[in-house]
DNA sequence: GTGGTCTAGACCACC
DNA sequence: GTGGTCTAGACCACC
């Protein structure tokens, strides 16, 4: 399966199944046109409440990751820009900076923090292929 | 004041005190031995409840970002190596990783995130020498 | 109950209710994966405010002593190693080092400090081994 | 100076003062009949408020520490049995069992616990023989 | 129903 | 004057 989730973790149960989803198709192992389960089934096989993924679902149709087809079910969306992107580029942008923010106080240098980036981008390209297989 | 407390964010006040004190910090605008303003001042100023203020400096406490002298105000910490360095470091790496799957969702390659992290560093940098004159 | 509230203890109440739950746990009373009773039930049997208690939960949380589910309830996580292992077994030093000075001012003997010790770990034990049953 | 204070200890400064001339008193730094300095005088030295040291000096009169002899100054009291020495060694045992109680949540067993009682007794000891020479 | 946050106002220890 | 604790009561997100 594609999706775990921790009903411990601070983050919602629903977010983390947003997440998962994300993560999913980044990863290519989710990719256009691909059916998604129902509610029902992916809250039977999570043992999560079904009320927990249609709101999970709510969120990935308005970021138009997946597509609801009334009658025929729910599928992945195709990927393709978005008319927000300045805005979501600018939020990527106030992540970063708040990792600035961290790293200082851990007392890391940018380069250290640069490197973390590289080693983690490497990390997460290597988990992609190893899955795509 | 280098604080801003938006009460409509999704962000704890608490939790908006915390991180303003923590970049103020990574920014130099506070420093080791800096006299904090007294948890009712802050919450006057800030037009907030002192019992949040008093969370908040809990928090910063509890981090080693602020140490209270009794019965005679609070101050700036000296920076020093936290014992959960590692799990800090680790938790970083975390939020890198969801960096990279939204932008996998933004269609921006590994480069454009990088360039994006480089003029975010400079410009948080550029911003850190602005405010220290 | 396994928890007793004194408010007319110099400890504040919320440390009675931390101090209590490790106390409960370390005896063997509560265990990983024991359901605790709710922030506003226990208010309610300690005839104290849900704040107090909601406050005790946050540190017992972060002191991995329990683990919250979101719209569940609180369950007594499962023991593991912490990071700043070190650092309290430090802390831990220190206290004995208080308890020898005492000692000293109790005219008792090194030897009669190790009895006192040895004597408190076995009807601590002998405790133990009765709640369990 | 067999005494030091640091303001930005959670122990207020007054039980700082208390436990250091207990420590002292301990180490045979100070000793029946030696003169203490005046409570202004051992304010200006450390740097603290003199009713702090005040408060100190009444407490240590009350534990039979320090003897105030009207105008003449005060001296260490001679060491002697206490009247409610049981009293005493039950809050001993009182302060072994937090011990043991915290022990087990660092997973440490009580022959750990003991090893670390006899490692810091005889660091200690060690510390008090290096300052009375 | 679950815990999390916030305000308002009180009282307290410490300095 | 400083921060720490507590109550009472409200509102909120999540499930």
């Amino acid at each position: 399966m594609w999706l775990s989730i921790d009903p411990r973790s601070a983050k919602p149960v629903y977010q983390q199944v947003v997440d998962g989803v994300k993560e999913a198709v980044a990863k290519g192992l989710l990719g256009h046109g691909d059916r998604m389960p129902s509610v029902r089934e992916l809250a039977a096989e999570m043992t999560i409440n079904h009320n927990t993924v249609a709101r999970a679902y709510q969120e990935l149709e308005r970021d138009h990751i997946i597509e609801v087809v009334r009658g025929h079910g729910t599928f992945i969306a195709a990927s393709r820009p978005r008319p927000d992107h300045e805005d979501r580029v600018r939020e990527l942008s106030g992540r970063i900076r708040e990792l600035l923010i961290e790293a200082h106080h851990l007392q890391l240098t940018d380069q250290d923090l640069l490197n973390l980036f590289r080693s983690t981008a490497e990390e997460w390209h290597r988990e992609r292929r190893r899955v795509q297989r």
